[in-house]
DNA sequence: CGTAGTTTGTGCGTTGGCGTACATACGGCG
DNA sequence: CGCCGTATGTACGCCAACGCACAAACTACG
């Protein structure tokens, strides 16, 4: 039964239509498209370029459940989170998902293509639902033929990415569940900017690459800690700083690399 | 015990001086520069811009247990491998270490330089001694100005080692220590072009993430199955498509990447 | 308001790997 | 040749997580 679910998340991880309608539907809106929510990708692009470039980017709404990208697509458009956040998960044995890494305004969901490389190795399943802005590929590889400083913020950005990559491998060998789980609640509260979301249990087991039973009762003893709070689909952060004490030292670690 | 002997490799992880002396010398003349054995990102350069290049290339004997970078230092050469092989180790709580990534004669370390990060999160450690070819971090970085095949090639090689770590965290979370054993004997068969090298259990243990212990009962099992032969400090793959089929499917969605 | 579907909780027995300790075997060096 | 350091083998209790099964609670919808 288990393995049916896994089965039948991996080859179609969309979360039911009503879990996904009520996932932070106000976050979606266009309205927020400026600011401090920009994609840190694109702020770095002068001015300038960037009045030309607007054109070709086209804000979309991400929903919760939604894939970008599977392994070996074609890679049409690039993704620039603002206020979504994109999970990159390696598939394994036709059914098992790892997430590897986790893309927020800080980057951009599509990387390959500015390598060289026209198709994702990763799923690229939007974890949390929010606003992103795209472009089609072709229109990114001239933006980043035109501006050094795109091309060395995506550079950066590749830097960092497999530096959390190879994080997180290192994490999931090493640590319990309930550490993991810590962390990737910081993790997600730092680039969603919120410290409640909303997901299932079963939907963490398959990002931690655990049993569902397993999220069941590490989250039941960071509860009885009182670092966070949950029921339903629904989990909030209530000491951070606790929180912060019961993950592992991985959260640091790539937190700090931030720059 | 086993704690104090981590603690020591992860901080001194040469191993002994006669354990080095022995392992493969005839491997690190620079005889074999030429030919089939160049660094594929050097073989990419132009031959007219390459003669300029050579003479900022410099040939390197890479000793088994050399460590080339720790996390945090700054990279002042980059290693194109020839012969050598190179590990990529992920540091985590102090004093345990984890593989995620090798980088033979496909590859270069340093690659952060090339995203502009003068600074590696890996601990480079050479797992295979034998030729290799470096040059000082300026004078890589104008070469890389310069030649956009360079550009190209690097760019391919951040992707495929991307690929390589990502996948390597999912197979360390999913698959039991004996497919992951024979995996790795795989990827280092391929890289150094041999069946046979000079590694003890030990230093077997590092690279997996697990007991030396857990290494000794893999390794007896596979050598039962007469597909690998092992005695005191060297392996021999006895069997290639037998332990291709003892491995996990990683190896080749890994090996089949190489393009 | 009740029922169906989803989410969470509990309870097995099993197992792969851990930490530790100690025993054996090989091989280079004096 | 014999010794000593290194490498490998074996053994034991332990535990986190596994696979599986089913019970309980909540929510949405008819």
């Amino acid at each position: 039964m288990t393995e049916s679910l896994r089965n039948r998340l991996a080859l179609a991880p969309a979360a039911s239509a009503t879990a996904r309608a009520k996932l932070e539907p106000e976050r979606a809106g266009p309205a927020e498209r400026e600011g401090s929510n920009e994609n840190v990708l694109l702020a770095a692009i002068p001015r300038k370029q960037y009045r030309g470039l607007f054109a070709r980017l086209e804000p979309v709404a991400l929903t919760f459940g939604e894939v970008l990208f599977q392994p070996g697509d074609a890679i049409r458009h690039v993704y620039f989170p603002e206020t979504s956040l994109v999970s990159l998960l390696t598939l394994v044995d036709h059914h098992l998902a790892l997430e590897v890494g986790m893309v927020g305004r800080e980057g951009m969901v599509g990387l390959p293509l500015a390598l060289g490389v026209a198709a994702s190795p990763f799923r690229a399943l939007v974890q949390g639902a929010g606003a992103a802005m795209r472009m089609k590929s072709a229109h990114f590889l001239a933006e980043m033929r035109q501006s050094p400083q795109l091309q060395a913020a995506v550079c950066l950005h590749t830097y960092n990415l497999m530096a959390q990559v190879a994080q997180t491998a290192a994490c999931n060998r090493f640590h319990v569940v309930q550490e993991r789980l810590a962390r990737w609640l910081l993790m997600t509260g730092d680039r969603v900017r919120s410290n409640d979301f909303r997901l299932t249990q079963e939907f963490l087991s398959h990002m931690l690459g655990v049993r569902r039973v397993g999220v069941t009762m590490a989250a039941g003893e960071l509860q009885k800690r009182k670092l966070i709070q949950y029921s339903r689909g629904s989990i909030r952060i209530i000491d951070r700083h606790g929180l912060e004490a019961a993950s592992c030292s991985c959260y640091e670690v790539v937190s700090s690399r931030r720059c």
